[in-house]
RNA sequence: GACCCGGUAGCUCAGCUGGUUAGAGCAACGGACUUUUAAUCCGUAGGUCCUGGGUUCGAUUCCCAGCCGGGUCACCA
């Protein structure tokens, strides 16, 4: 941007950055020795009317002049504080500099504690120094306590430029900030809990010279100097299984995928997924762990507040509902053994879209969603689904029409997806087969044949089961919020 | 993808059935003010009315197309 650019609110900022050199001093510095945050500030004070001297250093979020007093709040992380200048304290020199200071400046000060009249917390301040001059002014409103309440007023509300400037989103919305940091408690409790049950965090490629694990349309790039195609990871599930075929008995990888498919408010193009591996489990084991696994996420969502819904109470076990019985109940008979057609038209009775052009097996899952999956607002799992529609999945004992598969619904939406994982390679190969002609009569989301799953598979692998959590619907569920770009912290956008 | 709504000052918004110079609050700038807290008071400045066409004597306003966004629904094992 060229000067010539710049509105006059740019420009009067520019000329207080300007005026800053000419005394000498420096608009950005290097560093600030704080001895308190704004939150530790008022605590020292406790319910004393003065207290020591703090170092305390954060953004001005609030500036009130009187002539030759000042009167500003400075807010840093975790909470903000009120300053107090006074000219008399300051002297003449120190006094006009902070005149030049702006409501968006990162500043540093030095003072005593002490209690103004009206009861608050505040630093007298003694020395202050500019440790960042904002050149671009944030869109702060202006707040106020009614009734122990913060009313905003004339806030940065367009959620457009919330999601896009999220930098100013966040600076102007200590809220904001909270539900994050909470998202980020609850990923720290997810670690700590498989830390603690002998599960080691792994890394697997990102970029993929097949795609797998999943039902979903893959991002394709190319590498240039092998002069290969590389898909972005749809799901990590085909190489944390190669781990346990290496004699890892319990891994997990915490990370992002990548499906190539609309954005709205439940989907963002790159999402982040837990999935883990337990080598001599079973699904049953599997359901346990999630059980716990959500209540340890619940327990860490519940320790920071944040504006949104209460965390749900969480009571396990979660009910558990089979497919096959449940879809069959919705539609009067026995789903498995009705044909494509009379599936077709139910689903046209049901509402599905385009039930023309849908395979017996999309027909099946279309009518369990409409029927079923929409109605479980409790958590759920949803056991015991048709081969056909899960190829990584064992056959269930008993019954080899069906896998021992589960996914947990809550709020409506799935959270999890869970097998006793598929571990006989001549079968693995059946299966791939048949996803490959599925694929070849134009299902572009099923999965091809990947020879070198295969062979590994062939070397052995354990009895496994294993496990993918959607971490930001697990956090939507957790604290109630509706749309996916509330929480992650760069949302796809299409660009400005 | 369908339908509905929106895009006006740095931010939040008003702007009537088309009419002369597009308004307010906050923020900014100048001034007054040594315990204020949405500080107050006086004054000043600040605009590609999303873009491009069209209708009209005249368009921020009406029409068409496009771009961007929000909401609802559908889709996404």
């Amino acid at each position: 941007m060229t000067s010539d650019d710049l509105n006059f609110v740019l420009k009067a900022r520019r000329e207080k950055h300007d005026a800053l050199i000419a005394r000498g001093l420096s608009p950005y510095a290097y560093a600030f020795a704080r001895t308190h945050t704004a939150a530790a500030a008022i605590a020292a004070l406790g319910v004393a009317d003065e207290g020591p001297e703090v170092r305390v250093a954060g953004r001005i979020v609030a500036w009130r002049g009187h002539g030759k007093t000042s009167f500003a709040h400075l807010a840093d992380e975790g909470g903000r504080i009120q300053l107090y200048f006074r000219r008399d304290e300051l002297g003449e020199e120190l006094f006009e500099t902070i005149g030049l200071f702006d409501i968006g400046d990162v500043i540093g000060v030095t003072g005593t504690l002490f209690r103004t009249k009206t009861g608050e917390a505040t630093v007298r301040v003694a020395a202050a120094e500019m440790l960042a001059k904002s050149l671009r002014p944030l869109p702060f409103g202006k707040e106020e306590t009614v009734d122990g309440v913060v009313v905003r007023h004339s806030g940065f509300s367009d959620p457009e430029q919330r999601y896009r400037q999220r930098a100013a989103d966040l600076a102007v919305h200590p809220d904001v900030r909270a539900t994050f940091v909470a998202r980020s408690r609850m990923i720290s409790a997810l670690r700590a809990f498989l830390d603690a049950r002998g599960f080691i965090e792994v890394e697997t490629p990102v970029l993929q010279p097949l795609y797998g694990g999943a039902a979903a349309r893959p991002f394709l790039t190319h590498h240039n100097a092998l002069d290969i195609p590389l898909y972005l990871r749809i799901a990590d599930e085909l190489y944390l299984k190669r781990l346990i075929v290496g004699g890892f008995d319990a891994v997990y990888e915490i990370g992002h995928d990548f499906r190539n498919e609309g954005v709205d408010r439940t989907h963002n193009p790159e999402f982040t997924m837990l999935e883990w591996y337990q080598a001599y489990a079973d699904y049953d084991d599997m359901m346990t762990l999630v059980e716990q696994l959500l209540l340890a996420a619940a327990t860490a969502v519940r320790a920071h507040p944040i504006v949104g819904a209460p965390v749900p109470a969480l009571v396990p076990p979660f009910p558990r509902v089979a497919w096959v019985p449940a879809l069959s109940a919705a539609l009067g008979r026995d789903a498995l053994a009705m044909s494509a057609a009379e599936l077709r038209s139910a689903a046209e009775h049901a509402g599905v879209v385009h039930a023309a052009t849908l395979s017996r097996t999309k027909l099946l899952d279309e009518l369990f969603q409409a029927h079923v999956e929409r109605t479980l607002h409790d958590p759920t799992f949803v056991v015991d689904y048709p081969m056909e529609l899960s190829p990584l999945a064992k056959p269930k004992r008993g019954a080899p029409e069906l896998t021992e598969r589960f996914e947990l619904f809550a709020g409506g939406r799935e959270l999890a997806n869970a097998f006793s994982e598929l571990n006989d390679p001549i079968d693995q190969r059946r299966r791939f087969e048949a996803q490959a002609k599925q694929r070849a009569a134009g299902d572009e989301e099923a999965t091809v044949v990947d020879e070198d799953y295969l062979r590994a598979m062939e070397f052995g692998m354990p009895p496994t089961g294993g496990v993918g959590v959607g971490i930001d619907r697990l956090f939507m569920y957790l604290t109630g919020i509706s749309h996916i770009r509330d929480v992650i912290l760069f949302p796809t956008m299409r660009p400005e």
